[in-house]
RNA sequence: GUCCCCGUAGCUCAGGUGGAUAGAGCGUCGGAUUCCUAAUCCGAAGGCCACAGGUUCGAAUCCUGUCGGGGACACCA
């Protein structure tokens, strides 16, 4: 992909007038421009673009910035889309484009369209993000939204910067908590072919939506595992509950606009024997042996702790705090020793892995890191990982927390949740935060007070564009034009000032990582928009739909359906939808 | 005790991987609506960026320590 928009354009032209200074002596030939930046000055008075290029490359060349910068202005003055250059401050350049430049990236928006802010930064390299991860024993709840949503917005944010992406979702089905599983849906199973079973013992899950699960059980086996030993219907059990959790979930999910592309089962790598294949790789590179664990650190040890040998991973050898076991006592594997082997096998898919994980497994982050480290670097490719951990969500209603508790099956759903507040403000709503701060989620407040929420007022935004060019069509047979764009003014052109920078904040927020900056950069984009269009309120002068001037109307309108699409794109990065009318 | 995250306006939060005079929303106060639907806009007040050192031309941002809040410290998942 050529990079078309502007402030790529600029950033080369004062690379190339640097390069001229070092061509003439005045900077040495060893310097680097990496820490150059151009970009839009925080306080506009001082222009359209600054740099820091003088301050930067002084030191090397043994001068002070404010000579240096001197050096440096005329030749930028050279260009025909600058107006002036000046040396400011310590050192900054400013420097002031022509208003053509603005209008000719408000053409390439229009060129461009939903392609707009689409970038080839990731250079199609593989980053595999997995996401979500819920354990399959039940359905979705309020604590897997944010890490499902963020996750799925990182997705699509780097998918949009020019990675290809891999949306995965592992399955946790092969630990305990499947078996509680199974017996629950056993029970569940018995009272649908007609059962007494009163309530629910403890240790099992004694949430309704099991119900479901055991009539579908009785209907398809009849009651030939009724009165017949665990043993016999477990595992059949296991595999049948997991599979219904499982269309739940992703039912779930689908409510939120989230599917996954791929679903990888714990269960299924423990068949192929993928934990034994780590194990011996690393045993043989002296990173796994056979050790006794430490006592857990912290307060009083567990009553029945004693000191067991176990194969431990050399995790301490990568910054974590000690090795850490990979296999229990009684021969399984633990959930870190599957879960080793699961980064290993992404890894052999992937350039880089990213999990989105929830805040409380903060503590296993150093090991797992540890193991990918191990594992890639010694297949001769190291791939490099990432967590990202999304705190929780406290749960209000006015202003009150909402207790949940799984254990007594008492707790909001995705469901019950995109049912009361509708999908766009939970997910907008989820990337209001940076996700590794802490967030209060008020349902009264998101649902009664909507009209503060900032996804209705960027989604405003955007309908009030679609509005003005369906009148502006339907009334004045009037329709975005690119005739007469130099009739617009400073209002006008400080909007593509703002849509400009859609292309470097979805850079920015690639690299970092962090999709929020999306929906805040669009929270200021619709704010720029709606004060424009307040003004024409008053003054209808200042209207996209100016009485009898058609060709002014005509390129207000262009520049309305630029700002509409930049917004389009942002949205759609986030997986909010751009509404036509409210 | 160790590790991770957080600490910015009364409240909820941004702050582009070191830049110029720290920014929004809510709330408070004062304005704008015979409308391209005000789910909007304009203005005012409100700050020791937790605290103390350090790094450098320059720190809310990076480093160290202290204090405060949250979370994690099992062979669980």
């Amino acid at each position: 992909m050529t990079d078309t928009t502007l402030y790529k354009t600029f950033a080369a032209v004062v690379e190339d007038a640097l390069s001229e200074l070092v061509a003439s002596g005045d900077l040495p030939e060893s310097t680097t421009f990496e820490r150059v930046t151009v970009e839009p000055p925080r306080d506009p008075s001082h222009g359209d673009l600054s740099t820091n290029a003088a301050m930067v490359l002084a030191k090397p060349a043994k001068t002070n910035p404010r000579a240096l910068a001197e050096k440096i202005t005329p030749k930028l003055e050279l260009h025909p889309l600058i107006t002036s250059a000046e040396a400011a401050g310590p050192g900054f350049i400013n420097i002031r484009l022509s208003s053509t430049a603005w209008i000719d990236e408000l053409k390439t928006i229009d060129e461009l369209g939903a392609s707009y802010g689409r970038s080839g930064m990731g250079e199609g390299t593989k980053v595999n993000v997995e996401y979500v991860s819920a354990n399959p024993t039940g359905p979705m709840h309020m604590g897997h939204c944010r890490g499902a949503v963020v996750g799925d917005a990182l997705a699509s944010l780097l998918e949009f910067a020019g990675h290809e992406v891999i949306r995965e979702y592992y399955i946790n089905d092969a630990g305990g908590q499947v078996d509680t599983l199974a017996r629950s849906a056993h029970l569940r199973y018995r009272e649908a072919l007609g059962e007494e079973i009163g309530p629910i013992p403890e240790g099992l899950y004694p949430g309704d939506y099991l119900v479901p699960v055991g009539q579908a059980l009785a209907h398809e086996f009849g009651d030939q595992y009724a009165g017949t030993q665990e043993a016999e219907w477990l595992p059949l059990f296991r595999k049948q509950a997991v599979a219904k959790m499982m269309d739940l979930i992703k039912a779930d999910l689908a409510l939120l606009n989230i599917h996954h592309d791929v679903f990888a089962s714990e269960a299924a790598l423990h068949e192929a024997g993928k934990p034994a294949e780590a194990e011996a790789w690393l045993r043989a590179h002296d990173l796994v042996y056979d050790g006794v664990l430490e006592a857990p650190k912290g307060k009083a040890p567990p009553e029945d702790w004693e000191p067991v040998e176990l194969p431990l991973f050399r995790s301490s050898k990568y910054g974590d705090d000690q090795d850490r076991p990979i296999k229990k006592s009684n021969g399984q594997w633990t959930y870190f020793g599957a879960d080793l082997a699961y980064h290993f096998e992404k890894a052999s898919k992937a350039d880089a892995l990213i999990d989105i994980w929830g805040a409380d497994h903060a503590g296993t982050v150093k090991r797992i890191r540890a193991a990918v480290s191990a594992l890639t670097e010694g297949a001769g490719r190291e791939v490099p990982f990432d967590v990202k951990l999304v705190q929780m969500v406290q749960l209000m209603r006015a202003g009150e927390p909402v207790k949940m508790s799984k254990r007594s099956g008492n707790f909001i759903t995705i469901a019950d949740m995109v049912e009361e507040v509708g999908k766009d403000v939970v997910r907008f709503t989820m990337l209001t935060r940076k996700p590794e701060a802490q967030m209060e989620f008020d349902f009264a407040k998101v649902v009664e007070a909507s009209k503060d929420n900032p996804v209705y007022y960027v989604q405003y935004a955007h309908a009030r564009i679609s509005r003005s060019l369906r009148k502006a069509a339907d009334e004045h047979a009037i329709t975005p034009s690119a005739d007469d764009l130099d009739r617009l003014g400073e209002d006008e052109l400080g909007l593509v000032r703002r849509a400009a920078q859609f292309p470097r904040e979805v850079e920015a927020a690639a690299r970092a990582r962090e999709p929020h900056r999306i929906a805040f950069y669009l929270y200021d984009l619709a704010s720029d928009l709606h004060a424009f269009y307040t003004a024409g309120n008053k003054d209808t002068q200042k209207r996209f739909i100016v009485e009898h001037d058609w060709g002014l109307s005509g390129a207000r309108l262009f520049l309305a359906d630029a700002i509409g699409q930049v917004l389009r794109n942002g949205l759609g990065v986030l997986g909010v939808e751009a509404v036509e009318s409210m």
